[in-house]
DNA sequence: CTGAAAGCGCTTACAG
DNA sequence: CTGAAAGCGCTTACAG
């Protein structure tokens, strides 16, 4: 009956069942366009022959791909272990779902998100942490891609969704000095791909602003040269966060107080420490940034800065969605409100003040 | 000097460089086929244009998409709540990734998963739970979409990874009934958007005949009707298994081990209970399937079966891309060893055998 | 090394 | 209501 070949397209529809392809195009798209009984031929003879329009010929054709791609700021390994970045994507996907898209996940292209980018198969971009300047920028602008980036650098010509980081930073360091510690350890974000030195507006550079104003405002700097406040860097994931707990451990001058730019990376050195007999709150203090679900699951709970992130992968689509279809944004550059969550992982000590 | 109108095509650059649209072509994939002076003018002139071969009409022309789908089993918003699934995208990803391809996270269109399959502009699916005989398997058969399904049932035309779900609930039902438990609630799966009560090999129903077969050893059932095996199903999310814990707390027969089809439910529960005082495991046992990274994290730790989810992931791709690729599979019935862990969360009673 | 032309499988303005 | 034909932006077998 029929040949186990190729798939049957529009063309074999057509002569199959004597009508045009114009007919059989209208026949699954506007069938109010054809009579009744041209789109019965039609649609049985489609059925028959197992005939399913070529979504990607369709999709060349409208000139649109149905899909808006997630720029991955890590290997997609740790990405998808980063319990932040998962909310984000929860927002955007159900997003997509509300628009009838599909969600790409966007692997850097044999190392380089640059090619990427230039063969993204879709039509808008989710980024994160994109500054001004960067390849990629050029890239989406020269192929037309509207973008939005989440913890970006806020910029007139590149619609971002933020907290207020360099607020939230410095008053959860605020918070941590109030309770009385003076020597402290910061584990800061690595710098992800997308990012490098010569860009000032990044989200560890605004939170690392933020830490040093507290800390002036008590008399310390982040770069003591006492090694009261000493700094440490992980990647965002569990694994590095029990590697930086055992680093803190070995410390020679022990901080009071671990602060993360990060809870998995807080909730890795916390699962360290108490492997390790070292007692949460009581021998040392930990604080993270993020409020993701498990900073409740551990014990002790985990003090930290909430940020929302399945609002801002929500609030980054809806523009990319209003970008898409043409409309102009309201404002380019959306800021989402914060808040400092305190749990039992953060405890008051004696202030070295006292002494 | 170039209109802000819209994005040049390989026919601007033709012209503009002096070069035809064959040699455009060559320039940018095929360089040794072109001399290099001619290779220059052309990128030069697509540099000076903007230029970006679209994506769409090469893998439009190429017959291929650069990108697999997952359809997601339920809802975006729960699916990506669910750290089962999330580790399961995660193994699918690193594969993507490694093979150069994006990974379409495809949501039900217009609560269709049918339509989502007819519309997927991908090269190959990886599926959940997916049963022979389901409507979506004859459409990705009919559009010779290769696919793999993870959960699903094992069938010759329909490749599969499956842990030995049967088995595996067999085993940790054994053990709980060895603690000396005997009154037992069972929070199942709901069977999710792909499957329903005409298929006998879906995932919760091959565990319920683990169950039931440790149940039968000790003279139980299932479908005892004195109450002393409870059953109920909850949503994947940590929401429905506080929900759970609520139902079971109120439980006029109140059980003293809660046995949960999923890790996520299982925490949920034993938030639940924490939270009302109820103690775990002195008050009530509870044990989980998965073994999720919070499984550890929670206190007690949860007792459950470990079933390597990023493998899944793993093997599903890999096998789905040699089909991609036009090779036959080995098998096509891949089966993943799974393995009993236990913690704290399930505790020794004594058995009303000893009453 | 180079280019004219056919082809990928649809959509749709246009004419009948 | 119906269909011939142009067009979407690439690739590539073929001839020169």
């Amino acid at each position: 009956m029929d040949l186990p070949q190729k798939r049957p397209t529009i063309k074999d529809i057509a002569r199959e069942s004597g009508y045009s392809k114009t007919a059989v195009s209208f026949a699954f798209n506007e069938p109010s366009r054809i009579s009744a009984k041209a789109r019965d031929i039609i649609l049985s003879t489609a059925d028959r022959l197992g005939y399913i329009p070529d979504p990607m010929a369709r999709n060349f054709s409208l000139r649109r791909h149905l899909s808006i791609g997630f720029l991955l700021p890590q290997i997609i390994h740790y990405s998808m272990r980063n319990p932040y970045t998962l909310q984000v994507i929860q927002g955007i996907g159900s997003v997509c779902q509300k628009y009838g898209y599909t969600l790409t996940l966007i692997p850097p292209l044999n190392e380089s998100i640059t090619d990427a980018v230039r063969s993204a198969a879709v039509d808008g971009l989710i980024t994160m942490g994109m500054q001004v300047g960067m390849d990629i920028v050029d890239v989406m602008k020269t192929r037309k891609l509207p973008f939005v980036t989440i913890d970006g650098t806020p910029s007139e010509d590149m619609p971002s969704v933020n907290i207020a980081d360099e607020e939230a930073s410095y008053q959860i360091m605020r918070l941590v000095l109030e309770k009385g510690h003076r020597c402290i350890t910061i584990i800061s974000l690595s710098e992800d791909a997308f990012e490098s030195d010569e860009f000032e507006a990044s989200v560890p550079k605004r939170r690392k602003r933020g830490y040093e104003r507290a800390l002036k405002e008590f008399g310390l700097s982040l770069y003591d040269l006492d090694g009261s406040v000493t700094n440490m860097v992980s990647e965002c994931t569990l694994e590095d966060g029990k590697h930086a707990g055992h680093l803190i451990s070995k410390l020679r001058n022990r901080p009071t107080c671990v602060m993360a730019m990060s809870d998995i990376v807080a909730i890795g050195c916390i699962l360290y420490f108490k492997e390790n007999s070292i007692r949460v709150p009581d021998d040392i203090s930990v604080v993270g940034f993020d409020n993701i679900i498990e900073s409740q699951l551990i014990t002790p709970a985990l003090t930290t800065v909430d940020q929302p992130a399945q609002e801002k992968g929500y609030l980054a689509s809806e523009a990319l969605f209003r970008m898409i279809n043409g409309e102009t944004l309201g404002s380019t550059h959306m800021e989402i409100p914060f808040t400092i969550i305190e749990r039992q992982s953060l405890k008051e000590v004696p202030s070295s003040d006292e002494y």
